[in-house]
DNA sequence: GGCATATTCAACCATCCGGTTGACGATCCC
DNA sequence: GGGATCGTCAACCGGATGGTTGAATATGCC
């Protein structure tokens, strides 16, 4: 019933969680490591967590009695490609298309 | 202090939100005219339209009586270029690249 | 077994959100 | 002026959200 644009954009409406999809772009993290640098209990990350993969921007994966948290790319692709359809309203818009090519052979 | 990309992720979370930005893809619409396809009071309207409009999706100008609401690009492309930089998890990926030069001639 | 570590669960709290209704201010038009 | 239309404001309501704390559940290690 319910869009799945709107659990991938909730989730990323929050800093909290955009701070911890930044930080899982370098690497794939344990769940007390993803807390560390914030403010906040353990709990209330792990509740960010269970959002984000709610959402289908990460995926949890435990090994041993350590949760990995990872990205997964398919909810934010599905709102990039939204989003895509406004983009006829940009400008021809060079620097998107040099980011997605650095992008695009980074990942080859 | 707040990130402006929170108040965009946020109103782009609401599907009655999305779906009032995808009718002004299609032409500036007055908020009564907004309204009209929703089983919602007029107020309600109003207010997603404000929201819309801090978060700087929208803009609305008021002509005479009539208030008209246009798409404003801008915002969307800041969401848009942040989301790009997760891009590189994508396997090189020809579909977006496609759609992505099919927007960006569109918009030419 | 028994203790430390990793993570979640449950209950609670304050605040925000999306909707309603009714009154109000502006503007157009006769 | 006065009535109809356009839109917002204000107060209210129920439910979601983001945080807390303390207890509970795994798992690893000696």
């Amino acid at each position: 019933m319910s869009d799945p644009l709107d659990a991938i954009f909730a989730a990323l409406a929050d800093p909290t969680r955009r701070a911890i999809l930044t930080m899982l772009l370098e690497d794939d993290m344990a769940v007390t490591d993803v807390a560390a640098p914030f403010d906040m209990s353990l709990a209330a990350i792990s509740k960010h967590l269970a959002i984000l993969t709610r959402a289908g921007l990460i995926a949890q994966e435990k090994r041993g009695r350590v949760k990995w948290c990872k990205l997964d790319p398919d909810a934010m692709r599905l709102a990039s490609i939204w989003m895509q359809g406004f983009g006829q309203f940009e400008p021809v818009n060079l620097d998107a298309f040099e980011r997605f090519l650095a992008a695009e052979l980074d990942g080859a």
